[in-house]
DNA sequence: ATCCTCCTATAACGCCCGTTCTACTAGAAC
DNA sequence: GTTCTAGTAGAACGGGCGTTATAGGAGGAT
């Protein structure tokens, strides 16, 4: 167990700093458009440091979505808990992805669409992470909500709106999927 | 004005040749993932050929871009002057949407999101025409939906259906997405 | 017949990228 | 103090890509 192995960029290990790195990169630029020693640079490590923690670049892209995955999973748990009647802890997400939007995490839409989009082939590991991702905010949806079809259905407003956040072609795209969303989830219970 | 170049594959002037070879590949593998050598090699000219008609690859993705725009266009034009009543045509853009998945347009999304995540330089010349496409699709919705909001909150649903097509994680995104903007407009109205 | 335009074919240039090799270093564990 | 682990530094390999240069061919227009 290594106390500090190298204080120049200060904190976590060489492992926690290539992921940091790659979070923020791939991230900003895209995934093709970053190379591994541009990440290797920004974390303050060595080439051969990358290969040492991950199989190559692909095994940090899959880090680095597994890395979202956990952080997105947990700031949205926070707004569930947070939020009191039924209806704002099915609308939970939308708070979620505002507050993630406001802190400037977004500029640049859902990196799980990113890399969706990015990485044409299907084969690619980080497809796995990218299902899986998709699969749990799904299956958490249909839980808050009461049914697969109210879950799928905000789903598709969330999805929305992280691509009016990646566009900018809209004034207000949470909150407008918010409301819409609010308005599927009274008539679906009306019914 | 030529009346046949070069009958090897069979159809159209070199530019549209290579046009259609880019809608194919670019669609297919992603933009930066095909070379331009790819793309050449498929419309049957030769590389010298594309920067004859086109600035460089930049310009052949414009021009595949635009030409995307305009068949979309024409596509949704079709069924929005098909249906008769208000909501139908309101509802048509869903309508073009399943036409242009069924007829397997669509196995990976839509090009202008696929582009806009993957084109991460918003300098890049692709972007002014993903912002005008974005941009008429939400002026063409608001007018058919009779307000700027309900327009707003329509291409929500269907930019959601169009990542559910992308990613493949939903059983009927279009339909779903087409049902819950019904809800969406009857509510706007009855108020 | 000559010109002009469009297109072809091939090779090369300069650059970047993911990965690997080799040899070395510094601290922790024992 | 020796050993082990994790990391470092720098160079190199093999390959791909966007672009350009050169020289030439084929067809309609005049």
């Amino acid at each position: 167990m290594p106390t500090k192995r190298k204080p120049t960029p200060p904190r976590g290990t060489a492992r926690e700093r290539l992921i940091a790195a790659a979070d923020e990169l791939f991230r900003r630029d895209g995934i093709a458009a970053t190379p591994v020693d541009r990440a290797v640079g920004r974390a303050g490590v060595a080439t051969m440091t990358l290969y040492h923690h991950f199989s190559g670049k692909d095994g940090l892209v899959v880090a680095y979505l597994e890395h979202r995955h956990e952080r997105w999973t947990r700031n949205w748990a926070e707004r569930t808990d947070a939020a009191e009647s039924t209806m704002d802890k099915a609308l939970s997400v939308f708070d979620a992805l505002r507050a993630w939007a406001d802190s400037g995490e977004v500029e640049r839409g859902c990196a799980f669409v990113d890399a969706a989009a990015e990485l044409t082939d299907r084969e690619h590991p980080a497809w796995a992470v990218i299902n899986r991702h998709k699969a749990e905010l799904l299956a958490r949806l249909s839980e808050l909500t009461g049914s697969a079809e109210a879950g799928e259905r905000v789903l598709l407003l969330y999805e929305g709106a992280l691509i009016g956040l990646l566009i900018g072609h809209l004034d207000d795209p949470v909150g407008q999927a918010r409301a819409a969303a609010q308005t599927v989830l009274e008539r679906a219970q009306h019914q």
